[in-house]
DNA sequence: TAGTGTTTTTGATAAATGTCAAAGGAAAAG
DNA sequence: CTTTTCCTTTGACATTTATCAAAAACACTA
């Protein structure tokens, strides 16, 4: 078999949506680095600034801030899919996101100064970008208008039949700021379902 | 002067952050069409599918769908800036977002299908695109974590000091549902300030 | 200017959610 | 098995925001 056509679920995810050329992909494979990480690890610390994309082969990640005191999630991130902390990422400006891992993880790495190297030079990465950041884009759509208009249980429930795995692997006190509420409202709409 | 160097206030708003070629330049040109129309007038009507990209030389243009049969106001958007309805366009599902003038205004359209094909020629229209999609990535976090663990009073100050010129042009009923609170508790916070 | 329609404000009340404190439960550690 | 720690639930109460109804302010037209 040869080295180019290993298999990397990277592109297997990507692939659907995005020829990649072969060259293009040992590009990108070049760049790209692969870590198993333990439950726990912070891929972006406080006050850090987030210099990589990651994606992520298995496991799951959480992005947080703190506001006032309170620790917020803001997404949570399982395999298959992308993280960074976008603003900092683009605007090169440190907000204070932090992303740590909730469970053993499989992490691919991509510094955000090669990744833009890359779109220089090929059109298919530049491609897989904006493809990445527009489906990333859908989705907050959709949560923006949970946000604005639905109840706290309206919320509940969507993410209940939308993403049911992750009330089986994120404890509570997470998943509550996630939807905006708090702790013992979320423990109260459980309760009374 | 060469035609291809008229003035175009889209070149400007992209150009600090793209470079697109001469030949890029009328490749777009040629895709997009400029229009004046009255208040009132509806680019994306109800059941409709948003099959064209907007840019806004002037005026200015509302998001919104009904929920629950209540008017929900989801984006403002003024000179120099894009809109769409970006799920619609990207899946080509037709979600129930309408966009409507509340301005006379002066608006490019392109058509989504013919961007593609640019996305596919040129690979600085793609990168244009990515931009434009992660400028509005980057906008959507901001309004995010608004809603997320904000007081209405937090975010209509947040919004006062932002865009304060939106509060002008935009009657007051429009926007307390963009922040995600109803008419009369927004009219009772500016009471109180 | 009077009249009509729209937008904004105000009032009374109800519903949803937050806060603080404490009690249960479950899981991990010894 | 017991202890310790962390996670979840419950209770009492305060605060925020929504709802429904009506009044007031404003803008446009005849």
């Amino acid at each position: 078999m040869l080295k180019a056509e290993k298999k990397v679920s990277f592109f297997d995810t990507i692939s659907p949506f995005v020829k990649i050329s072969p060259k293009s992909r040992s590009a990108l494979l070049s760049v790209m680095q692969k870590d198993h990480y333990p439950k726990g690890h912070v891929l972006v610390p406080l006050g850090g600034i987030c210099r990589h994309v990651y994606y992520i082969e298995k496991g799951l990640s959480r992005t947080f801030y703190i506001k006032d005191g309170k620790d917020i999630t803001e997404k949570f991130c399982t395999e298959n899919s992308f993280t960074c902390s976008m603003p900092a990422s683009i605007t090169n400006v440190p907000d204070n996101r932090q992303i740590e891992l909730l469970e053993p993880s499989i992490i691919w790495s991509m510094p955000y100064t090669e990744l833009e190297k890359l779109y220089d030079d090929y059109h298919d990465i530049e491609r897989m970008g904006r493809f990445v950041v527009t489906n990333e884009l859908v989705h907050m759509h959709q949560r923006l208008s949970d946000l604005q208009f639905r109840s706290a249980e309206e919320r509940y429930n969507n993410l209940l039949q939308k993403n049911p795995d992750l009330l089986q692997r994120v404890s509570l006190g997470l998943i509550s700021s996630y939807l905006g509420i708090t702790q013992e409202t979320l423990s109260r709409i459980r309760s009374r379902v």
